[in-house]
DNA sequence: GGGCTTATGTGCGCTATCGTACAGACTGCT
DNA sequence: AGCAGTCTGTACGATAGCGCACATAAGCCC
């Protein structure tokens, strides 16, 4: 199903490049789903029923603290999927997946998709690979987040987010960078504007677009760059 | 070899817990090791030649930046090991691993324990399941670093790797611990006194002895109660 | 086009943490 | 016992980011 001219699942790198025999086996039960910038794909702790593989979709992987207060600690655009504790065994993640940027993703119940990683071949390593670049943006991100301005911090995030996207314009509120970074929206707002000062980006009310995007690069700091190069190298499926 | 009285494999958990015919596949592989503090395994961006399984020492995967600024994404004791990329399929990883308490672990090579890991065995389910353990330390982490202050880190920080210790005095310098926590070693000094006149700890040059465990708890943020409950979900091998 | 909702701009005092400098104290070594 | 090296205590100004309050403006709906 879903293979509408506009939507196919290979439009998900990890899902492009399945070997035709699994693809084969497991093409009819992919399923196209819209979603909605805000829409919770899991809550903390909850149990997870499927897999998601963005393909326009920007999603992130965040903590929700008892204050309320939110930090991302890794996206998921059409790289990647949301749902590795299917894999990894535990079910339940501790973590919240939420809808970072509307667009679309396929999904995949939970036992398919562990069956078929269970049969070992190509999606197992491939999930797994995916998997450890996951893990070197959590690293990166937790000491990025102790030891570099926010100034540094929202050109990495922008920079990390433009690769996700299709285009150079990102429709999102100050508010939702503010909640991703883990900052005051008023921090955004001023570090934002210094930004659009260097002519680096440009933002009205709701969208934020980079110019130029090696001048951002130039004012993030280290880890943008550590994080890109390992994806790089782990995600060439 | 290496199975004296003193020391055997199934102090680390994850070893304990081998089912006997994957032991006795690997038992003349283990190799004892002695670890000191600050002993560095790997460095970010090597190649991996062992994973690490520690019995006695403590270790710490953690970011070092171009500044010279470090901070930890996890740490590691019995309960775990290092070097996840081997089975994940990266073989080189983006951080560091360092010793941070001396003791003792077992290692094995690389290919050994890939072989083991293929087999699709018990050894694979477990590793993967403290994959998702680590994952969910590293979310915590990076949002505790952005939004809990530093006393409740320290207190975070001492009781998980208290956790990991044998003993209610761990051999610590305040500096080292400032390195782990991503701090300045005079925030670290503040925060141990107020919590040594809180009568929670003691510590004298080079020693930090917890009198207070639970009272440490009251005075940590969530994420240690986040973390240590996901660990003994997951970790129940 | 008027009004409502939501996003952004700005100011101000406050706090946590930094950077630096230096003094004092403990331990290990000879 | 004395010394050297290391660890810890303290102080002080600087600064990044917070919390709050409120002004302004942009887009959307009727």
């Amino acid at each position: 199903m879903s293979n509408s001219a506009q939507h196919r699942p290979q439009q998900n790198r990890i899902l492009a490049a399945l070997p035709a025999h699994a693809m084969a086996r497991l093409a009819d039960h992919f399923e196209l789903i819209t979603l909605r910038q805000g829409d919770m794909l899991y809550q903390s702790g909850s149990q997870i029923s499927h897999a998601y593989f963005p393909t326009t979709a920007i999603l992130s992987k965040h903590c929700v603290m008892a204050s309320g207060a939110t930090a991302e600690a890794a996206g998921v655009g059409n790289e990647g999927m949301v749902g590795v504790a299917l894999f990894l065994g535990g079910d339940a993640m501790s973590s919240s997946a939420a809808v970072l940027i509307g667009g679309h993703a396929y999904r995949l119940e939970a036992h398919l998709l562990k069956q078929e990683f269970d049969r070992g071949e190509w999606l197992q390593r491939t999930l797994l690979r995916y998997t450890q670049a996951l893990v070197t943006q959590m690293m990166q991100n937790a000491a990025c987040n102790r030891l570099h301005v926010l100034e540094q911090q929202l050109c990495r995030w922008l920079l990390h987010t433009l690769d996700r996207s299709s285009s150079q314009e990102l429709i999102l509120t100050q508010e939702l960078v503010a909640n991703m970074l883990g900052v005051r929206r008023e921090g955004v707002t001023e570090a934002a504007g210094k930004l659009q000062q260097a002519g680096l980006i440009r933002y009205r009310r709701g969208h934020i677009t980079v110019l130029d995007q090696a001048g951002l690069g130039r004012h993030a700091c280290e880890c943008y760059g550590v994080v890109k190069k390992e994806m790089d190298r782990l995600l060439c499926y």
